[in-house]
DNA sequence: GTCTATATTCAGATAGAC
DNA sequence: GTCTATCTGAATATAGAC
């Protein structure tokens, strides 16, 4: 089908941006994996910014909006917390490479999309860090730095989309989030 | 004099690469930068690989010394740990263009330069790993998965060297090892 | 060490036939 | 949707004069 062609086409290109980086990953390398010529691969896409922006802004806005139905929810700062790394590592194990565009891919946004895309970044990391601040507030966590600490934990689990898309690791993603959330919750718990 | 130029040309390089990628750094962009012709950069080097080699496995080797001394010495598991933890974050700060190369620039290196660098930094995760897994067999530290544990804590200060390249950003470095530690002692304490 | 060429290769992208 | 052929620009690197 016309429609699965498409979607192999996006899934090997993201394969091979992770792997190579985007400037590192040619037209030719994804026709070659394509098994087709270059000229096919725009069929898919206009131009090869393209794959980045699409695939990129998707996943972002997916993140994003699990974020904020958990910051809507009505649990303490550390249940929600819990629930924030819960669908970080979800999302990672499901989109790896799409995951590490968020990570890494999104430096070779062009300027207007790079600025919109950090713009947004920092808006959600805001909130995360406004999550940590009320745990701090209500003393259910210590006080550390809220940027500082935003930082640390959202760092902390920025390594599983490079091992969830390494065929050699199996991680259980069920297990992997119960032991990042002792980590996590122990680390800023009082 | 001579090697001021040459010193020069290296701070350029990896300023440009930390920001654009090696694939998105040009010869031209070092070049502009340093107001000289493409040409002139191979006096320095002979092909644009070797600053990326050669930086990359400098501040490699100074990591990898100052792990083996601590490792060394004569401290409980969580001291050795706070010692790294320290030692990572004050390179970081002298040299958070050369860790960037750590971070992202290694995936850009040859395949047998890739092969021996990560070769050489698994032995060194594994080192840290060990430092860890003997924290919690003498009952200092919770029962996680070790490689995971080592993951975390490693991970959980990747995001220094985009801070501290970031000229708008003015943190302490001695603050910010110390909330370190205190977030990773106790994410790890029992 | 610095420049002015210039060789060579490779990348993104398009035209047009089937 | 697929191919062949090709344009255009850009990138690494070198030769050789000053």
């Amino acid at each position: 089908m016309a429609t699965d062609r498409r979607l192999q086409f996006f899934e090997e290109s993201l394969q091979l941006i992770h792997h190579q980086g985007y400037k590192g990953t040619t037209m030719r390398d994804i026709a070659t994996k394509l098994k087709c010529d270059v000229a096919n691969l725009y069929n898919f896409v206009k131009s090869k910014e393209e794959i980045l922006d699409i695939s990129l802004f998707r996943i972002n806005e997916e993140f994003h909006d699990g974020i904020d139905a958990i910051i809507e929810s009505k649990h303490t700062p550390v249940g929600k917390l819990r629930l924030i790394t819960q669908l970080y590592v979800r999302l990672t194990h499901e989109k790896p490479y799409e995951i590490s565009l968020l990570v890494n891919g999104w430096r070779h946004l062009s300027h207007q999309k790079k600025k919109k895309f950090l713009a947004e970044r920092t808006a959600y990391e805001k909130k995360v860090q406004r999550v940590i601040q009320e745990g701090m507030d209500a003393g259910e966590m210590k006080a550390l730095d809220p940027v500082l600490a935003t930082n640390m934990v959202l760092s902390a689990m920025r390594w599983l989309f490079d091992s969830f898309a390494d065929q050699k690791s199996d991680w259980n993603p069920v297990e992997v989030e119960r032991q990042i959330n002792e980590f996590v919750v122990s680390g800023l718990g009082v």
